[in-house]
DNA sequence: GCCGTTTTCGGCCCGACTGTTTTCAGTCG
């Protein structure tokens, strides 16, 4: 089992425990086991083969058995017992906003429901307000909350689907028959939410390519097999599609299936496939399509196509181009790596500075910063400026925006600090007018310099908030104001509509991963697709400049 | 269930908001 299979199963013992309502310290002692499993630098068999696994932080003895068991069974005995006494639909109604464990077993005690679709069902006929307890308030948010899920039914999140594909191709590109391998569809796209991993194969002997496909361990569900195709589910319930053609025909094809239906018909509208035969780059296909080299996360036909007909298509903003990331947490607030690690992991990145910016203390859980503990950090951050060479810790706070748009940190504090991000973390209801005027207000704050997640969504599991977009773009223009990609991929926040509009009125964007561990800094990559998606450049970006032309604009 | 070096047992344990209530349990960041 790899690290995110064992994490995710402790996470799932953590469930059934809090279910039975087992002592909460036990509860916690097993999320804590599956976090630190997640964000394990080696792979756990690494630490199996040293004999080693009990040495990992929040990892004793019994936990340690566990996974041992997993890694030499495949499963784990006590992990089947107790799933074994609780139906596991239960822990997919978990999912839903609004309903934790007491009131999940609640339903279930009362109305024997285990699984989201007799829940939904239960809710519309109205049989949920009758457990004492419970009410039409619980049974509106159940409907709401099934019809974000069914919206995105079958669809996975880029930070599911992209390591999966990743794995997958590289699994085929294994197989000696194979002669190119690549992933296609949305996900090469950079979509936040795809329908289905594509992969697109080349090679000669078809039969033998696809019993290699076939035997892939990952595989949970085959449902589909032609002559040049094979269609089925992965874990999680994620769709694939393996494709096959003849290598003659391979960037024609790379072509074809990257980009969306509308890209396709549009740039492949009358044209010859013969003329697409035998070509050795996706280059000279488009080439050959009288096109200049259309980066495939935009291909979606919406204005692209015409520009590289002229040969005016943007440079988009990549990776090399970003130096350094603007909205992490350190173990001083919720995240899991103390600040020189995280500027260890920035350097290494090609980073030359960063800005550590916990929570502020409205965030008690979180361990959020009250103005003491800012200032030791702050004299700590000096202190490691001191031993770092060309590489520059900035001092910065995500400061909470509270319910009436004012921060939790005075003016007076903020202007001590390098970096103010303002982000939302409470009050999500609040009608349209009231959430864009408390933001608002938060963007006109001079201390303030980049609003973080602006829309709040959680991808699959919370809809954003409700805001009046073109003037919140409005203000954050006049203020100077910079709007955040979040690139966590439960959240790509703002999303690729929001940041190309942002950039029409002349708001300038940041990428930052908000990393809460020194593993977690890499997610900017899914930050950069979604940037590139809304067509932005390496001059949009406030933190792909130099240290001091950074500083410029945090200062005006 | 994990942790520890004044502890191998006893501590771990936030707090605002929501939705149900009429004083509070459950959820969530």
């Amino acid at each position: 089992m790899t690290n995110r299979e064992i994490a995710r199963t402790l996470d799932r013992i953590a469930d059934i425990l809090q279910l039975k309502e087992e002592n909460s310290f036990k509860v916690r002692a097993y999320r804590m086991a599956a976090n630190s499993i997640y964000n394990l630098d080696e792979d756990i068999k690494v630490y199996y083969a040293k004999n080693r696994i009990a040495e990992i932080p929040g990892i004793g003895k019994t936990v340690s058995a566990n996974i041992i068991e997993m890694l030499e069974k495949g499963s784990s005995d006590y992990y089947m017992n107790l799933i074994a006494d609780i139906p596991e639909g239960l822990l997919d109604m978990l999912v839903l906003p609004g309903l934790g464990h007491k009131t999940v077993k609640l339903i279930y005690d009362h109305l024997g429901i285990s699984n989201r679709e007799d829940l939904l069902k239960a809710a519309q006929e109205q049989q949920i307000r009758k457990i004492p307890g419970l009410g039409a308030k619980t049974e509106y948010n159940i409907i709401k909350g099934m019809e974000l899920i069914n919206q995105n039914r079958g669809k996975a999140t880029l930070g599911l689907s992209l390591p999966m594909a990743i794995e997958f191709r590289n699994y085929l590109a294994d197989c000696p028959q194979v002669v190119q391998a690549s992933i296609v569809g949305s996900v090469r796209r950079g979509k936040s939410i795809v329908g289905d991993i594509d992969i697109l194969l080349c090679g000669y002997d078809f039969a033998v390519i696809k019993s290699w496909v076939i035997a892939y361990r990952g595989i949970k569900d085959l449902n589909r097999q032609e002559k040049d195709s094979i269609g089925g589910q992965l874990d999680y319930g994620i769709n694939f599609e393996v494709i096959l053609v003849h290598p003659d025909s391979y960037y024609a094809a790379v072509v074809w299936t990257t980009g969306s239906k509308s890209f396709r018909d549009q740039v492949f509208n009358g044209v010859d496939p013969s003329a697409l035969i035998g070509l050795h780059s996706e280059q000279t296909v488009m080439q050959k399509l009288g096109l200049d080299y259309i980066p495939p996360e935009i291909r979606e036909d919406t204005g692209e196509i015409e520009l590289a007909r002229q040969g005016n298509l943007p440079v988009l903003v990549s990776r090399q181009d970003v130096k350094g990331d603007l909205h992490m947490h350190s173990d001083w607030s919720d995240g899991g790596s103390s600040i020189e690690q995280m500027a260890e992991s920035c350097r290494q990145m090609g980073y030359t500075y960063m800005a550590i910016t916990d929570h502020s203390k409205s965030l008690p859980i979180s361990g959020g910063l009250n103005e003491e503990r800012l200032l030791a950090q702050g004299a700590l951050v000096d202190e490691i400026n001191t031993r770092l060479n060309g590489f520059k810790v900035l001092k910065g706070i995500e400061v909470d925006i509270l319910k009436n748009g004012e921060l939790d940190f005075s003016n007076d504090t903020l202007s001590k600090l390098d970096v103010v991000i303002a982000s939302i973390h409470s009050h999500f209801k609040l009608d349209k007018e009231q959430q864009t005027e408390r933001i608002i207000k938060a963007i006109k704050n001079p201390q303030v310099n980049i609003i973080g997640h602006l829309t709040g969504r959680l991808l699959n599991r919370r809809a954003p908030y409700e805001i009046d977009l073109p003037r919140i773009l409005q203000a954050a223009a006049e203020h100077n104001v910079a709007l955040e990609i979040n690139s966590h991929p439960d959240r790509l926040d703002i999303d690729e509509f929001t940041a190309r509009k942002a950039k029409d009125y002349g708001v300038k964007i940041a990428i930052n991963s908000d990393a809460h561990h020194h593993n977690d800094l890499y997610m900017v990559d899914y930050g950069i697709l979604t940037a590139r998606r809304g067509w932005l450049q390496a001059d949009d970006i406030i933190n792909c400049r130099e240290l001091s032309r950074l500083i410029k604009f945090l200062k005006e």
